[in-house]
DNA sequence: GATGAATGAGCCTTCATTCAT
DNA sequence: AATGAATGAAGGCTCATTCAT
């Protein structure tokens, strides 16, 4: 597939990269490639496109929102965000850089992912606000904090191969640190021991 | 100065803009240009320039450990944090996106900044743990977590001109959510002095 | 042709002369010419190019030893070593004050042209002593100095346009000399047995 | 002093050779290059200048006409032209490859070393025939010749650094031939005037 | 439709020449 | 007078784009 190979090639060595290595890594001709996309920047914004079609994950965290445990909600929401970021970053910031000066439109109509994501746990926490589940004094902020924690996760990972822990265990952090800033103080609740973030609970009943 | 316009040029138009705008902006000829940087890429590699002179605030956090208020301490470092990388980060992305292969090694002989940043925070988050002013699962983790908030905002500032609050506004928020989380549970809780988030429990029996 | 084109360029103007000009007399775009020669210089040595697929008369040459008539056989040997050294003569010449340093290794993996001359006619020189029909204190010298001769010839040409008489007369003149000079002295002079020439003679009486 | 340093490097790089390097290897600022040779190709033709000063050796040969021995005065003459040419003959070289377009009326006002080594030598066989001490068909043919087998000696050696013998005794075995050849046929042949090497032979019957 | 050779505009780089010091 | 930094025109080379096959 073309674009497939456009962006490996675009990816690693930039907008520079000539249009003829792009074609024969395609295995088509150079005449093929401009018959699909008729200039370079259109090959280009084209094969770094950003639209996600997978807003599972953002349907079911909002779906969430009042019923299920909210730290598996997070916390599975975070792992698909992370893998999303993963994907879109790298388009982004070479988008970006490329000097491409279409730069400003390329995700429409929809709004760029990063607002996207930030919107979404803005409203999630509003929601969760709302019924009492969470506490904080900005949820936009919070939403932004937490993405940003998750980010960050990635940019290390893409600039300079830094991965301190898994994935998801790193997200099982962050979350726990967000609920944790963010319990509402109820009766000084001596019902809740702890148990909180406990990170492996996974098979026996602690009793 | 040259290396100012190369940087406007640079960041504004990728490494594809041509020398001549760069000569002009910066009212030199190309042959001075290229008198003073041999190659196009050596003219970039030193505007990208990622040498951080500035290290004030990394010394000041460290010097505050058991002492200050650490809201304080946290909340002038992340001011200072956001600063530097609202310069760093540009740059790096551009590297990255460049396709100029002397990529990866470029901040020698310092380690990359963000990874800097990384090891200063988790120093000084053990530190303040050991002090038993904060209570973490891994400071690593928590420092990571917390920079990447703060990345976040210089991110969504420069990709989308997003900037929801002031910095200053932001950073407090951040702060507060961090000592929220990692609040140690004082007297009431005197006997549980650790085995919060106690990822390596792996071994010893509870009881 | 591309060859035959930069060929003339760079004979008559040098390696300094641009490619433009190469490109438009040869009826092709700057591009096609890089695109069969990567580099000027490549382009400069394959126009250069002093391989003589041409060595029929060498061959003839070697073949009338000791069999045809001398005079002849030489004539047509030096007719041709001209018109091959008319060719060749201006080529080497180019390169050598080219300054383009590939110099020394560019008619591999045959000899150059000149010391084929000189070995073949050497050896024919050899060969026709062996038979008797030729006497000479160092065949190689003769060889040298009869070759010599023959570029001569070009030279004054190609450099002043001073061609004296018909290249075809000139030889007849030099192989003259040479026969004469090598005549054996048959039986009626047999009292001059060598003192050719005899090369320390400098002090002695004459007598 | 700088025409030498001109002459060191053009010899060795060609007229592409930059200026900065020729005022480098003599010691003295562009400035100063330019200042004293107003273009870069008046500083070329001065260094490759081939005007001979020395031209006592070609008086000496002149003056032993009829008198001296005249092995010895061309052998004398024939070292001091190979020294000459050894001079010369890059030079000539570097300025017809140079594409430099005063190349033709360089040496004014004097002619060319070549053509003037050509009249010399044949005014000089000419008037040894006069006294019969040599005997040739064409004098002017025959200098031609001799003087080529000189310059091949040089050239050998400039191209292909090949020197098979000293250059005096590579003189000696070319003057020896070139006497054997025109060695007058003494009084036992008075009746065989001339037609020796008989240029025009062709067409009318010898009787 | 697919191809890939040909094009030529554009850009990096060099270097002769100038001129303020 | 000497210097050498600055200039900018020129040239080698690349590569997006076209088009005849």
């Amino acid at each position: 597939m073309i674009l497939e190979a456009a962006r490996k090639v675009f990816l690693k060595r930039g907008f520079r990269a000539p249009t003829v290595e792009i074609a024969r890594k395609a295995g088509v001709s150079e005449g093929t490639l401009f018959k699909r996309f008729p200039t370079k920047p259109e090959l280009f914004m084209a094969a770094m496109n950003v639209e996600t079609n997978d807003q599972v994950w953002q349907e079911q965290l909002m779906r969430s929102v009042g019923t299920g445990d909210m730290k598996e909600a997070l916390e599975a929401a975070a792992v698909s965000m992370i893998q999303q970021v993963q994907i879109i970053l790298p388009r982004v910031m070479m988008i970006h850089s490329s000097g491409v000066t279409v730069a400003m439109d390329y995700y429409l109509p929809n709004k760029p992912p990063v607002l996207q994501h930030l919107e979404l746990l803005t409203r999630y926490f509003r929601a969760e606000m709302k019924r009492g589940r969470l506490a904080c004094a900005s949820p936009e902020l919070q939403a932004h904090a937490f993405i940003g924690s998750l980010y960050h996760y990635v940019i290390c990972d893409f600039f300079h191969r830094y991965r301190p822990v898994p994935a998801r265990e790193y997200v099982r952090g962050v979350v726990a640190t967000l609920l944790r800033a963010t319990r509402p103080e109820r009766q000084q609740n001596a019902k809740q021991p702890r148990a909180k973030i406990a990170p492996r609970r996974t098979k026996g009943p602690k009793k």
